[in-house]
Order: C-alpha cells, then sequence, then structure tokens
DNA sequence: CTGAAAGCGCTTACAG
DNA sequence: CTGAAAGCGCTTACAG
C-alpha cells in the first residue's frame, strides 16, 4: 500500500497492487472493459492510478493489439512553410480522432523517402501519409503490405493507392483568370520543376487560351524562394517581361517580388502577381499576395480518414480538393485581409 | 521455404524458419552479437531477412529492451518557422545518432503542453526536448521521473533541469551595438510579451546606455507577424517613431515592414531595423533583414547530446550559445547574401 | 557456435 | 463481478 520510490515506470502491477485487485481488473477500468467492475473497485482502482501516477506503457499496448495509435506522415521539407502548416493540420486532424503522429522529413531526397516509409512501418504505425517529392513515388516494395497508405498532396491517379490533392488545374486557371479580369493580355509563368505541377501550367494556359490571349513567357526554377528570385531576374531584367504572373507557389512568389524590389519595379503598379498554395508568410509580403490557397485543413482531414478507413473500398481514388482564391493586393486588387 | 502470402507482418520466426535456424540466431545475426555466428549461417540469415523483408517490430523491441529509440520534442507551434526549423534541426542531429524524433505541438498551450508531455512519457521515449512557451514550465508532476529531459530556447537556468539557449542578452546587444554603429541616435524596440525574452530588453539597453543614448521607445506586442505589425503601426503612425528599431523576433520585423510599406515609410532610409532569430524568410524580404541568428543547428545538436547523456552530472547546467549577427540591407549595410 | 526459455507490460478470452 | 493464464515479438543470460 505505499507509492514504490524506485525509477523504474509504474506498471499497471502496481497499481493493482495498490488497489488490491488482479492486473486485469485494472486493464478492465482503464478501457471502461470488456469486462463490468464494481463501482467501489474501479474507484480504488483510479484512485491508485492517479496517486501512482499511471499511464499504460505505449510499446506493450501496441505489441499485445497491433495498433500504436501513432500515424506516420511523410514531408519533403519540415522547415518549407506549406509542409509544416500541412503536417500541423494532420496532427490536429489525427489528434481528433485520437491518434498521435509520427511525423518523418525525407530532405527532398528519394532514397531518404524509402527509409523513412521503412522505419515508420518498423514502428508499427497504423497508416502512412506521403507528401511525396516524387511524382510516381516507388512505394511498392518498401512498406509493410499490412499498413495502409495515402498519398497527400498528389494530384493525379497512382495504381494501388488512394490519393488526395489539390484542383491545381482548376485553381491555376481561376488564378490566371483572375489576372485576366484585371485587364492583363499579357501573363507570364514562373513554373517550378516538377512533373507534378504540370496542371498548374495547364490551367494557367487554358485560362490564356479561353480568353483568345497568347501564351506569356514561361520561366522555370525550382521550388524555393531562390528559384522565384532567379526567374524573376530572368523575366524582367532589362526592362523587359510581362505585365502579369502567375507564380505556381508563393515562396517562389517571395522570391519574385525580390526580384522586382532589386530592379526597381513595383508590384502590382509594374507587375501583377498571383501565385499558388496560400502560406501564411504570403499574407505578410509586401504588397500582400493575392494566392490560390490550398485547403490544407480540409486536405489532412480527408488524408487521415481514408488512411483509417480500413475498408478502403477504391484503392486508386484520387480525391480533389478545391483551392480558392484569396484577395490581396499583388494583383492590383488592394484588398486588405 | 515458402515466403508468406498473409498480410501479417514478417517477424524473427518467420525469419528462423525460413533461415533453418533459431530465433535467438536472428537477433544474433541482425545486432552482430551479443553471440557470435558461423559466416555460412549469418548469410543464410541475412538471405532470408532480405527475401521476406524482415524489420524487427520497434515496439517488441523497446518492451524488452526498455529503449524506444525516440526522443521526443515539444515545440509551441510547428508551423512557426522559427520551431520547424529547430525541429529540422533536432531530427537531423537525432538521426545522426540513430533516433527518430517524436514532434508534439502544444499549441502555444500549457494545459496542453503537460499532456503531450504525458503521452510523449508512455509512448516511451528515451528522452524529451521541450521547448515551452512558459518561462517556468511546470514539468515536475507531469513525467516518468525516469525519462530525461532538457528545456531548449531557454535563457536561465531552471532548477533540476538542463537548459540550453541562445546567448540573447549578448545577442541583442550587438544587434543594437551595430545599429549604433551606424549612427543611429535614436533606437527603438519591438518586443513580445513574455518574460524568458527580457534578456533581449536588456541588451537592447545595455547597448543604449553603454553608447550614452537615451532609452528609446518600446512597444510591445505579440510575438507573430501581426503584433509586429500593429506595433509598427503604433510607433510610426503620424510620422512620429525612431530612426532605428530593434525587434525581438524575425517574424515581428516582417509584419513591422508591412506596416511601414503602408505609411509609405522605407526600411532602411526611413527607419533601420534589426531583429533577432535568422529564420529563412528573413533572407527575403524587401529589404532583406539584417539579424542576429540563433545557431540552430548547433543548440539542437547541444540539446540531442545532453538528453542521450543519461549519467547527468550538473542538472542545473545553463549552457548559452552564442548568436551571430548577419548583416543584409535592413540596417543600412546594403550586404547581400 | 546454436537453441530453449524467461520475461518486458499489456489485453482479453476463458473459467469461476 | 474477479482473476489466472496465454501470447503479442523481441533480447539475452544460460545451458549445451
Amino acid at each position: 500500500m505505499s507509492v514504490p520510490t524506485n525509477p523504474r515506470a509504474v506498471t499497471r502491477a502496481d497499481v493493482a497492487r495498490y488497489a488490491g485487485v488482479s492486473t486485469s481488473v485494472v486493464s478492465y477500468v482503464v478501457h471502461d472493459g470488456p469486462r463490468p467492475v464494481a463501482a467501489e473497485t474501479a474507484a480504488r482502482v483510479r484512485e491508485a492510478i492517479r496517486v501512482l501516477g499511471y499511464r499504460p506503457n505505449a510499446s506493450a499496448q501496441a505489441l499485445r493489439t497491433g495498433s500504436s495509435k501513432m500515424l506516420g506522415l511523410i514531408v519533403p521539407e519540415l522547415d518549407n512553410p506549406f509542409w509544416s502548416e500541412l503536417a500541423v493540420a494532420v496532427t490536429h486532424a489525427a489528434a481528433a480522432r485520437g491518434y498521435d503522429v509520427l511525423i518523418a522529413n525525407s530532405d527532398g531526397d528519394a532514397q531518404q523517402e524509402r527509409e523513412r516509409l521503412r522505419t515508420l512501418s518498423a514502428r508499427q504505425v497504423d497508416g502512412i501519409i506521403v507528401t511525396s517529392i516524387m511524382t510516381h513515388p516507388d512505394l511498392s516494395s518498401t512498406t509493410d503490405p499490412g499498413i495502409p497508405m495515402v498519398l497527400l498532396n498528389t494530384f493525379f491517379e497512382v495504381p494501388e493507392y488512394a490519393s488526395i490533392g489539390v484542383d491545381a488545374l482548376r485553381g491555376a486557371r481561376e488564378g490566371t483568370q483572375h489576372l485576366i479580369d484585371h485587364g492583363y493580355r499579357e501573363i507570364g509563368l514562373v513554373m517550378g520543376h516538377t512533373g507534378s505541377m504540370e496542371l498548374r501550367e495547364q490551367g494557367w494556359m487554358q485560362a490564356l487560351r479561353a480568353a483568345g490571349l497568347p501564351d506569356g513567357p514561361i520561366v522555370r526554377c525550382s521550388f524555393d524562394r531562390a528559384g522565384g528570385y532567379e526567374a524573376g531576374l530572368r523575366m524582367f531584367d532589362g526592362g523587359a517581361g510581362p505585365r502579369a504572373v502567375f507564380v505556381s507557389s508563393d515562396l517562389q512568389a517571395v522570391g519574385l517580388l525580390r526580384a522586382l524590389y532589386e530592379l526597381g519595379l513595383r508590384a502590382p503598379d509594374d507587375v501583377a502577381v498571383v501565385s499558388f498554395d496560400g502560406v501564411a508568410e504570403a499574407d505578410y509580403t509586401n504588397p500582400q499576395l493575392t494566392v490560390v490557397r490550398q485547403p490544407v485543413e480540409a486536405m489532412a482531414a480527408a488524408a487521415v480518414d481514408r488512411v483509417l478507413a480500413r475498408e478502403d473500398p477504391d484503392a486508386h481514388h484520387l480525391d480533389l480538393v478545391p483551392a480558392e482564391l484569396v484577395l490581396g493586393a499583388s494583383c492590383g486588387c488592394d484588398v486588405r485581409r
């Protein structure tokens, strides 16, 4: 009946001893089942749990039940705002369903991605949400086939996996259309290098052609601030360049704004800008970016729901979530949000 | 001798059967010990592991050995760039030592922080690195006393815990001194609300007084972009305000730059700015921010080393890591980095 | 060099 | 309503 003073963690055996019951009863009380427990006994057990500070050992539970109540999440770079915002959204969606999230960073490297997949699998996560840098991630042979997996931020069907992504084609079309609505006739494109983003390029092009406008200039660059900066210098140096640009990510737009700043050009007066993503950073650029916002929370919730739905009626399913145009000042609107 | 086709995960028993050895030998081969194994037997086991795709069940290992090879990391907001950059640094430092990191988000809430601490503890992490929003985090009663814990981003001694933080006092002094060196005589302070940051305020003040300058105006605000924006409006609206400002975080400086932009003021021509932290975002503001950079990698490595050093010779230890002044253009230097 | 056995902490079907 | 027992997959001291 005394509180143990050794540093070893408290186990249900300690609780059982303290409460004067069997270890089974401790479990019944902790889980409120599957066997009934007399009210008075339960109260004694709860008191023991409180006094001793008992928490069930998650490893033992995972081993016994086969479920770790953890979800794995693979992101390319956790220090990229889009991924960190998505990771937070996944964490919240998972928490709402009683799951912790084990976040693994692949550092944008395909080999590390595979390795992280393996360690998540070894850690017995109940499901894995993968946001891959690869257009067609090679996932098949790397994980326990018993672990459900969904692809998040994927814009096309991947055989054997459910995938969830924003409707990038339509989002890009609407973002470009907004620039057209402002009256700009020449609209360039700053586009990141990657097959999976082609839909943004197609959306931009569709909008232009539907309006009977010529294709604007395209500059391709890496998917970060530095890339956008270089693209901006290439597109606008020497006074050339289009009157407006659609940019494939907010971070690239941030780099583009730097290039314009250095070139002595002003947005939106000299160059109007609309970009894709809608991260928090885009709210505080000067001018504030008009963005095609990815509905990060909805995407995360859909991914968690999907990976937890063990039945998996249609593995080929592609779930396209609509993006939303959020007006700022960079397009010429001068809305304040 | 056939590959199992059921979806159940492969266990060492499957490997043993396939290789025609006992399960002990499988362990000996996997861990290269503690008993020797004949070269030919080992080769057969390795082949079986490869063919079957075996990976040891981490839950079972954790239960058996008492070590999960996971470190817990608590951050207030993972979608704040400073915390996400720190989280990545911790992940890298931990990976270099064979540890995965379980990242837990407290959403800046003290109660959630305690709850996350408990779940990390229940998950049998081998150590916890806490970056608390609280000046004096109440950690004592919430975790298994057997789990080592260090405080990261803490600038003062906390009884019973090792803590690691940047030398904020000196960093702030040097950042302010740099503005003084530029010749500014009136230097304001934009300061976040929190006791633990007072050192930045003291550093700013020390620099001013050492130079025989009067204290500049102080505006206090929340520790984010919105806070910096409001502080900027308050400090500079109506044409008033100091010629230079030291800002307690990059994000607040981003908000301040927005306020200046809206007020038609230019940095550094009208107002020079130096801020604290050195996140990636600060590289791409217009103008580029001059920052007192926190050595995130060094801090993360120190925290991981400390939490993994089980001996713990001096729990009261406070490890202060020096910050580094990184020049940009917002102070008036016009260095490009 | 190899294998049988105990035990980490837990859950749950089974017996009472 | 309560408890004794099996077993999840692993590691490792012990015996051979």
